[in-house]
RNA sequence: GGCCACGUGGCGGAGUGGUUACGCACUGGUCUGCAAAACCAGGUACCCCGGUUCAAUUCCGGGCGUGGCCUCCA
């Protein structure tokens, strides 16, 4: 099966080759940490975890390698630390604490590297002193800036020329730069800011520049050249039109990654989340409301391309279908792999959406005398077989990953719920019932209602009961 | 203002130059003491205007609408 990718800087779906077949490199950017991510920050987080997911089954778990950055030096993060009188280092620590904490209840595994800004200054130092000698950047006034001119391909990715850039350009421009599109690389730190021995000369020390970080994590850890560059479609312009610039201009390389995705912006009931719209939402708040792995289905009922809206009436149908996913696969055991065109969707650049299909299809068996009546069985599957692939499937791409049984455990714990109480209640309502008494069980029915859960009476007088969600 | 996306049935959401996507909701039915669940059945949508074509929701042009970037926000 061969994996087809959209890469952003050919504007165009192309079959994925790596590099080397033995070691597929991908580099997403990851959270600068001052604060709770929020939902918008969970999207690319998701949707890398699926794409790091397939390529491990494609090529081999050991052969991939996923490298996602924490980005601990910031100004957001010194203005942070400061309005909250604590040290940086505290600050970032524990936001990359509850940020591991929040991904691994959306179902994510972790990247293979997850490299710290903050030891990776000698690697930016040293990008810095190349592109200098190379003429592709220069200092003035203690900082390094790069020199957007000398690169003529720069603009690339974001399909602008550098003309039109300056014409609509509302930027102040600093003083000390030599064309109104440089870019800081090093810049002189304050009293007080993060500081290190500054490169190409300078004698006060200072702190890197926003774009460096990533073309030196991604060297570092991924070499010159590799496979997958991932990120929010905002990063496209300046963050990741920078990086490339850096890179290939400090090595001499025609490619930083020969793939460039990006996942769509998401809204948040119609609008734009925002702090001052009062609908920013994090993922930690919708994780007290919501199963990690709800909030995994309905981000992944979106194709990754496509801008979403985040809703709550979303989030409801998510967790009806996954209740019914797991009511359909009981305690099955997982087949041995996943089922072959629910792969080929994903395949297709990521199409969730239309390996979600899939598994619909199989947690909807269609019935001999359907089948018959002339729907194609080609690929169809049934019974336990069709059980146990929507479970092997789904697990592919971070769900169903429990037992029926398990869950229902949960919920019952997470509604307080007392089990002893609830089948003494069911076990009376049984004996109403038997003696033809149905207004005691209505009541009792009710009673158990108020409690949230729900009764099912069988064909063979047996009655069975869920947690309501 | 410049650049870039997106606009599909009540809602979500794939896809395609000519055949039922799918899911949720809804309606009818089967089952049930009544429900619930389950199962069966039902509703032919593709922003507007031109153009290309035997044929366009799908290609091209224009318009309108929404959103993103141009301001170290995924």
């Amino acid at each position: 099966m061969e994996l087809k990718l959209y890469d952003t800087l050919t504007r165009e779906k192309r079959v994925f080759e790596p590099l080397d077949r033995n070691r597929v490199r991908m580099y997403v950017c990851g959270p600068t940490v001052y604060d709770f991510a929020h939902i918008g920050n969970a999207r690319p987080v998701i949707v890398f975890d699926v794409l790091f997911r397939l390529l491990r089954h494609l090529y081999g778990a050991e052969h991939v390698t996923y490298v996602r950055n924490i980005t601990d030096v910031d100004d957001k993060i010194n203005a942070r630390a400061a309005e909250r009188g604590v040290p940086i280092r505290e600050l970032t620590e524990q936001t990359y604490r509850d940020f591991k904490e929040d991904v691994a209840a959306l179902g994510c595994l972790p990247p293979t590297v997850e490299p710290r800004a903050t030891e990776h200054i000698e690697q930016m130092k040293l990008l810095i002193e190349r592109l200098v000698a190379s003429g592709n950047a220069y200092v003035a006034d203690d900082h390094v800036l790069f020199n957007v001119p000398s690169m003529p391909e720069y603009g690339k990715l974001s399909k602008r020329s550098l003309d039109e850039m300056i014409a609509g350009a509302r930027v102040d421009v600093a003083p000390y730069k030599r064309d109104p599109m440089d870019f800081v690389l090093w810049k002189p730190s304050k009293p007080g800011e993060p500081a290190w021995p500054s490169p190409a000369g300078i004698a006060v020390p200072g702190r890197p520049g926003w774009h460096i970080e990533c073309s030196a994590m991604a060297w570092k850890h991924l070499g010159e050249t590799f496979d997958i560059h991932g990120g929010g479609i905002d990063l496209v312009f300046p963050h990741h039109e920078n990086e490339i610039a850096q890179s290939r201009c400090a090595f001499h390389t025609p490619l930083m990654a020969r793939t460039w995705m990006h996942n769509g912006f998401l809204q948040v009931e119609g609008e734009k989340m925002a702090k001052s719209a009062g609908n920013f939402v994090t993922i930690r708040e919708l994780l007290a409301d919501w199963p990690g792995e709800v909030l995994r289905l309905n981000m992944l009922r979106t194709h990754y391309r496509q801008p979403t809206d985040w809703t709550l009436r979303g989030l409801e149908e998510s967790s009806k279908i996954l209740d019914r996913w797991y009511e359909e696969i009981g305690d099955v055991d997982s087949a041995e792999t996943p089922d072959q065109s629910f792969v080929n969707s994903l395949c297709d650049d990521l199409n969730t959406p239309d390996a979600i299909t899939r598994l619909h299809q199989m947690a909807h068996p269609p019935v001999a005398g359907k089948a018959m009546a002339g729907v194609s069985m080609l690929g169809d599957r049934t019974g336990e077989d069709a059980q146990r692939h929507l479970k092997s499937s789904a697990m592919l791409i971070g769900l169903l990953g429990k037992r029926a049984s398990s869950k229902k455990s949960e919920a019952i714990e997470a509604a307080k719920l007392d089990v002893t109480t609830i089948e003494s209640l069911v076990a009376a309502r049984s004996t109403a019932r038997k003696s033809k008494n149905f207004s005691e069980s209505d009541r009792i029915r009710n009673e158990i209602a108020e409690m949230g859960v729900e009764l099912e009476d069988h064909r063979d007088g047996t009655t069975t009961w869920k947690v309501k969600s």
